[in-house]
DNA sequence: ACTGAAAATGTTAGCGCTAACAACAAATTT
DNA sequence: AAATTTGTTGTTAGCGCTAACATTTTCAGT
């Protein structure tokens, strides 16, 4: 199979009868090209199926091409999906991401940021909770002038871009469809008071609630912390209740599949007995019997937007950006699966 | 805060008095170098903590310092692990990953190999399962002269260089240790037929009972297919037997964590009244109550061989390796949790 | 039409490294 | 001692691209 060499950009150059420096500012955005031109030129870069050479030109140009990515947890299926969704962008726009792992100790990660945007010489940096959250981090970004995009942060939203989901409106519209079920004793599950996703998810609970006239006994809110054993703890609580709920929301799937493992061994039947409403959809959803019903995070088009973003350069200068164009808000999903259902008892 | 303008070949050549081609050799282990010269090379390396510059490099030799990573389901936890590892070796070594999911159309999946090797320009490329045993990958790779790594292949073992763990041995283990703890009555869940493993790890479960002398009842093995699913099947007839096993080894964590589920729904404590192992150390090893005891797989370690053998070129030639060469089996861990304990039931 | 500024395009040099070959020194043979 | 071989180091050119400056074209304003 004879090897189709690689078009180069002086190949495109000679063949749309400009220079190379004409074609290099096309394809660099360059304003400073008339559109005659770079017609001409887009033309033969797709004729020729011209990719530019990343490494030459990040030997050339002082963009480095190269992002960061700062994540913690990695055991959590969240990253993955994030992680490959990242790489697949990155590679289509010419990038290359460079993974770091947060460490435990806070000065190594403060440490091991510092020599990425050393000797790596990141154009830009993803910052994944709850990192995005940690002021240390985030001044070391700023005085080393590296711009970055935080995913879902709790804090300081005004400091940077950032893209997140309405995880209020969300737990709102899960809390909302149950009732419209036909379910009225509805208890929910609160997640690890630490994030600041439980407190939305559980405002937008109760405003689902109190915006439907429902007044729910104190009884039904537990206190979680978005672990599997924690749930387990609230649901046996919440179903040795003389007053059963029909419908339990957890904060995230974990808890959920605590509480379907609990009422299975209690005989209670999913989800013709009890309806269970999970959130974030990871694996564990579709892993455990019923599958769970909950909330999808929009995670692949967070991590394309979030590349698509430092790549454009358009948060290269802060000063000029109005905090509103800094807010990034994707849209959710609710799947439906077989751990809920109409409420039959009424 | 000066930048402290990265050291260049020049710079290193300069303070040892030598030529940039020397350092050169010495940093891409050439063996023409004499002891003495590329001492004192390194030591202007090590004082002047130069990093060679990867695009420069890139740009300058035949070699591309990319490698391959081609994977399929990217829900599991497994890909995750592997792909992190993977990466920060690569950092390590100054390559770069370049990830590519495996379409469900293989035709698809091949187009999109060649593409890899025809753009990107790999220097090697890993094959995680099931790919790794698709004889038309295989071909497309050899044909091209790219060299590749196989993780956990099932078949064709002397066509490349792989890298396993001994599942046959793990599973060998397990279920001495639970003889050990005083259990006879031991139950398997097989996993998928399709996959090799299935069959190793059963086969180490029969020996291990044979060489203690324990004869198991037919009805203690069941066929899984490595779901939850299929894992609340097993265990439901398992556990309906009038000789209820005291342990059940399940040949991954998934049908191990419906075992658990079954057994709690029917009242049967774990692991008082029975054990259960699971096989893979997945999270929802860790994520379930009570944890599961399992085996796990030396993911990182697998992937940082892979990245390594392939940086070194060793197996660029596979006429002249022996296929005693090509085998690198890694060591596997038993992790005792919650969910198994000695047999009091005696 | 003539000027000056702005817009569009071209030219030159070099980013940091290695392939290919050239040159030299040391070891070995004739 | 000269000739050959072997091992080690140096020189030159160029990988594909872009920064910075140079030049040409366009077009308004007079």
């Amino acid at each position: 199979m004879a090897d189709p060499k690689r078009a180069r950009i002086q190949d495109v150059a000679e063949q749309a009868g400009v220079s190379m420096m004409t074609v290099s500012r096309v394809l660099n955005q360059d304003k400073k090209v008339s559109d005659k031109t770079r017609e001409k030129v887009m033309a033969v870069v797709e004729q020729l199926n011209y990719r530019p050479n990343v490494s030459a030109r990040r030997l050339a140009s002082t963009k480095s091409f190269f992002l960061g990515l700062l994540y913690d947890n990695p055991s959590d299926s969240y990253i993955s999906q994030f992680l490959l969704a990242a790489l697949k962008k990155c590679r289509a726009l010419g990038y290359h991401l460079v993974v770091d792992e947060a460490h435990t100790d806070i000065d190594k990660t403060i440490e091991s940021v510092k020599q990425l945007i050393d000797v790596t010489q990141v154009d830009g940096m993803i910052l994944l909770p709850p990192m995005c959250d940690n002021e240390q981090v985030l001044d070391v970004l700023t005085k080393a002038n590296v711009p970055f995009v935080r995913i879902t942060p709790d804090t300081k939203l005004n400091r940077s871009p950032y893209i997140c989901m309405d995880d209020y409106q969300a737990a709102f519209d899960v809390t909302e469809h149950l009732i419209n079920q036909g379910h009225s004793k509805i208890a929910h599950i609160i997640g690890d008071t630490k994030q600041g996703v439980s407190r939305l998810r559980y405002q937008g609970y109760l405003d689902a609630l109190r915006s439907n006239k429902i007044i729910t006994p104190p009884e039904y809110i537990e206190q979680g912390s978005f672990t599997y054993q924690s749930g387990m703890e609230a649901a046996i609580k919440l179903l040795s209740l003389d007053d059963k709920p029909t419908a339990i929301f957890a904060a995230n799937d974990d808890m959920a599949a605590a509480v379907i493992s609990i009422a299975q061994k209690q005989g209670i039947n999913i989800p013709s007995e009890l309806s269970v409403v999970g959130f974030d959809d990871t694996q564990l959803a579709t892993i455990v019997w019923p599958n769970i019903s909950t909330v999808k995070q929009p995670i692949n088009e967070m991590a394309e937007l979030a590349i698509t973003l430092l790549a454009s350069g358009q948060y290269n200068d802060l000063s000029n950006v109005k905090s509103l164009d800094l807010r990034h808000i994707l849209d959710f999903e609710l799947i439906e699966r077989e751990s809920s259902s109409a409420n039959k008892n009424n």
